[in-house]
Parts: structure tokens; C-alpha cells; sequence
DNA sequence: ACTAGCCCCTGGGAGC
DNA sequence: TGCTCCCAGGGGCTAG
């Protein structure tokens, strides 16, 4: 699913490719897609609108236009943008079939041939169009949490952050309004790194703890977004290409594995198991990771 | 302010 | 092989 590195990628992408286009023509396939405001209105408002600037806050990616307008983005479960050129095979009123992809939501055509998809399996994922002045009171948004790979965000940040919450520590990691754009992977996998068991409640660990994790979380999220992001769940960047941290990861999805970890040159003689924790399915090292009563 | 439970959806795995 | 059943999972929402 796209957490933060995911949604850095396509937010790149998108930038990279999109960026300076103009709408030409709007495509919706489902409308729930569409938050706000109806499909119609956003047809009209977008069509002759340049893409300007690309960027992403949290698990959002927030496309501004001219004319004080933006469209902001979130993917859920497997939502993602694709890029791909207008196919010159095609028919020229059907040109958001190309490339093919039952799943394509909403699509753009843009100047230059250029088709913008935004496809999505389960349907979770959704578009706002709002004025770009709005942004910032847009709800989802506006409680999200400091952004983990900011230079200020240090561990002692983190510890400062995680203190204000209360329970156990996952739910807290995956709360946006804690830190924004961690999500089920990298929890799991920042957890596993700093030897903290996901159910241990926050008074229970102390600030050295907390630093540790804090530093797994940075550590996790920078590689992921060097990799590209990490495919689980059939994750592509916006030119349909698998990331490439999904190599690199340690307990997420790897249930029945035997824990990577080595302690005095020994291998761990734990093996991974998933669990649920805050009604997510969780995966742990049970050598690695106890919970602290 | 917290937690549990439900909802949205579909592909894919389990069971037969 | 093919059918049906079941369910994960981010985040919004309600109820307790």
C-alpha cells in the first residue's frame, strides 16, 4: 500500500512528467472518486487549467494549478497515478482506455499527447478540487503531523511528538496527526529495527527508547525513497515500474520467515510472525520484540 | 481523548 | 478446473 516513500515516488513522477501541462479533456469512470465537488464541476473547472507546481504532504499529493486552483490526491489502499502518451491506434473519443487499465478512475488528457490516469483498484482513493487558499483547512490535512524526512525532524522531535499521545505505540506511529505519511509497512518495519514490541503502551518506554525509534522511522523512510518505494501490493511508480525497497524489507510480509537480525555474529532463532494489533495485521519477531509490562 | 466497530470495495486465497 | 465464501486494509465516521 502507498505510504510516504510510494507517494514521494509519484509525486516525482507526476512532476517530472505532468508538470507545465494543460488539461485538455476530463475523464470520470466512478464518480465517488471525485470528493468534492461534483463530477461535472470538477470537468468543467479543470478543463484549460496548467498544472503548475507538484508536491506532497503526509500520504497527499497536491497538484497546484493556475487560476488559484488545486487538486489534491490521496491513494488509500492502491490508488496511483500513471503517465502514458495518447495512443495513436485508438479512437480519438476513447482515448482514456490507453493504455489499458480497467481500474483507471479519472483520467487527464493533457497538451502534447499525454494522458494522466488515476487508477485504483479498491476505489478507496480520492480527489479534491479546491481553491488552493483552502488547502490548509481542508481537514485530513490540516491535522497532519511534522513530515519525518524534514532536516528539523530529529529524534529528539520524535520523542516530542510521540509524547503527546497516549496507548500502544503502533496505533500512534500509524496516527497521522502523530508524524504524517507512516503507514503498516514501515511501522512494522521501524518497530522490528528498534526492538520494541508494537503493543508496548508509550509510558512504558522510556525517551532512549523512543530516540532509537525515531531514528528507525527516518532511517526506513529515507532508504524506501531512495529505492523508489517498496511494490507491496502492486505498488508502480507513474511509468508503471516497480519500486525496489520491497528487497530490502525485514518482517513485513514475511510471516513463517526466519528473523534477519544477527546478535554476536549468530543468526535470531526467532521466526516472523503476524498478529493484529489495533485491527492491523501486524508482523513481529517475538525473540526480537517483546511487549514491556 | 481514547477504543471498538463499521463502512467503503475488489482481488485473491482458502475450502470444497 | 471452477465455484463460493471470506477478508485485508487507510482513514472517516459513529457509539460507547
Amino acid at each position: 500500500m502507498p505510504e510516504l516513500p510510494e507517494v514521494e515516488s509519484q509525486a516525482r513522477d507526476v512532476k517530472r512528467w505532468v508538470a507545465g501541462h494543460i488539461i485538455k479533456e476530463v475523464w470520470v469512470g466512478w464518480t465517488k472518486t471525485i470528493a468534492t465537488p461534483s463530477a461535472a464541476l470538477f470537468k468543467k473547472k479543470l478543463i484549460g487549467r496548467r498544472l503548475k507546481k507538484v508536491y506532497r504532504r503526509g500520504k497527499f499529493i497536491i497538484i497546484d494549478l493556475d487560476k488559484g486552483l488545486s487538486l489534491v490526491s490521496h491513494f488509500r489502499m492502491t490508488g496511483h497515478f500513471r503517465v502514458a502518451p495518447v495512443s495513436q491506434s485508438a479512437s480519438a473519443a476513447r482515448w482514456y482506455l490507453y493504455p489499458p487499465d480497467r481500474f483507471t478512475r479519472v483520467a487527464f488528457m493533457l497538451d502534447h499527447d499525454l494522458v494522466l490516469h488515476f487508477s485504483d483498484i479498491r476505489k478507496f482513493a480520492r480527489l479534491w478540487l479546491v481553491a488552493t487558499d483552502r488547502i490548509r483547512h481542508m481537514p485530513a490535512l490540516a491535522k497532519l503531523g511534522p513530515e519525518p524526512l524534514e532536516p528539523k525532524f530529529t529524534p529528539d522531535k520524535f520523542v516530542q511528538c510521540v509524547r503527546g499521545y497516549s496507548g500502544m505505540i503502533k496505533p500512534v506511529l500509524l496516527n497521522q496527526a502523530c508524524v504524517a505519511g507512516i503507514g503498516n509497512i514501515y511501522a512494522d518495519e521501524s518497530l522490528f529495527d528498534a526492538g520494541v514490541h508494537p503493543k508496548t503502551r508509550l509510558d512504558k518506554l522510556d525517551d532512549a527508547q523512543l530516540k532509537v525509534l525515531g531514528q528507525m522511522v527516518k532511517k526506513n523512510l529515507t532508504a524506501a525513497v531512495k529505492h523508489g518505494g517498496s511494490s507491496v501490493g502492486d505498488f508502480v511508480n507513474a511509468k508503471g515500474e516497480s519500486g525496489k525497497h520491497g528487497m530490502y524489507l525485514r518482517v513485513y510480509g514475511k510471516k513463517g520467515e526466519p528473523c534477519r537480525r544477527h546478535r554476536n555474529g549468530k543468526p535470531c532463532a526467532g521466526t516472523v510472525k503476524r498478529i493484529v494489533v489495533a485491527q492491523r495485521g501486524t508482523h513481529i519477531c517475538p525473540i526480537c520484540q517483546k511487549v514491556k509490562r
